[in-house]
DNA sequence: AAATGAACCTGTTTGC
DNA sequence: TGCAAACAGGTTCATT
């Protein structure tokens, strides 16, 4: 589900939610998610204080006072919630962490493609783990030059790698496809077809999308939730993802879809050259 | 090395 | 109506 600006958007409310809290208690109720859960437990967490929270790529951050941190990733289905009160664990949520001012940190994941871990930061405040992920999209190390670059040679349709994490993180399948028809790119070129124009305007639409998508409060699909349990708006604004057969909004021509990399890509024929 | 496809898991929608 | 297949925001592993 989440991709960076949903991501983006629980980062921020899990600071304010978090930060300064100090863990009372954990409780988990599956074994793992993609990877194991249980080094949680021999983690200790109890007794430590969540100092701030902050995203890379896909993943939320919560830094501890002990220089370790609670890394999540949401995969396709991953809720959290901060809640004060008794509720009874919904079915599935594998991970609870109970504050020191009485509230929950609560960790859902339906498909349990999402992950909890606990890892070392490093001295910029990132897990080690996170090194192999490209540059930002939000940032100068992400430009028309570094992209030119990464598309060089490769055979592979630009979909599929701007949505891969070593070229840039934090695109999937829904950013992907508003970038792709904000640049007038179709999805299925390959990569070494792509000339330093049209990375410009590549690059160019991913900056103007993705802040614009998390002002909006992200996405929502069906399932996604920010942390206090509200939808994502940018859903009624995108113009292209999950609109096949539609009228394309700047041309009128039916919108296709292919498959490619094995996920839906919808495209307007005549806008995407 | 790069490209392709399958696998992981559950729930919902679609088509016969 | 019922059931099976297809599909869903992601990542990783195995196979060509």
């Amino acid at each position: 589900m989440p991709e960076l600006p949903e991501a983006e958007n629980i980062s921020r409310a899990l600071d304010r939610a978090l930060k300064g809290r100090t863990i009372t208690g954990v409780e988990l109720f599956a074994p793992s998610l993609r990877t194991p859960l249980t080094p949680l437990l021999d983690a200790a967490l109890e007794g430590h204080t969540f100092t701030s929270v902050y995203r890379r790529g896909r993943y939320a951050i919560a830094a501890m006072d002990d220089n370790r941190c609670l890394m999540l990733h949401f995969g396709m289905s991953g809720v959290v919630r901060v809640e004060s009160g008794k509720i009874p664990r919904r079915k599935h949520e594998h991970l609870l962490i109970h504050l020191d001012d009485g509230r929950v940190f609560r960790f859902e994941d339906t498909r349990r493609f999402g992950m909890a871990e606990c890892h070392i930061l490093n001295d910029r405040g990132y897990p080690a783990v996170l090194d192999c992920l490209g540059p930002e999209p939000l940032t100068d190390d992400f430009n028309p030059e570094v992209l030119h670059a990464a598309l060089k040679g490769k055979r592979t349709p630009v979909k599929v790698l701007i949505m891969d994490n070593a070229v840039v993180t934090g695109i999937g399948n829904i950013y992907a496809a508003e970038a792709l028809f904000a640049a007038g790119i179709r999805p299925d070129r390959q990569g070494a077809s792509i000339t330093l124009e049209e990375c410009r305007a590549l690059v160019a639409a991913v900056k103007e999308i993705l802040p614009r998508a998390i002002e909006a409060g992200g996405s929502t699909i069906a399932d996604f939730r920010n942390v206090d349990g509200s939808e994502g708006y940018f859903a009624h604004q995108l113009q292209i993802y999950g609109r096949e057969g539609e009228k394309c909004p700047k041309c009128g021509s039916e919108i296709a879809s292919v498959k490619l990399g094995g996920r839906s890509s919808c495209y307007c024929p005549r806008c995407q050259k």
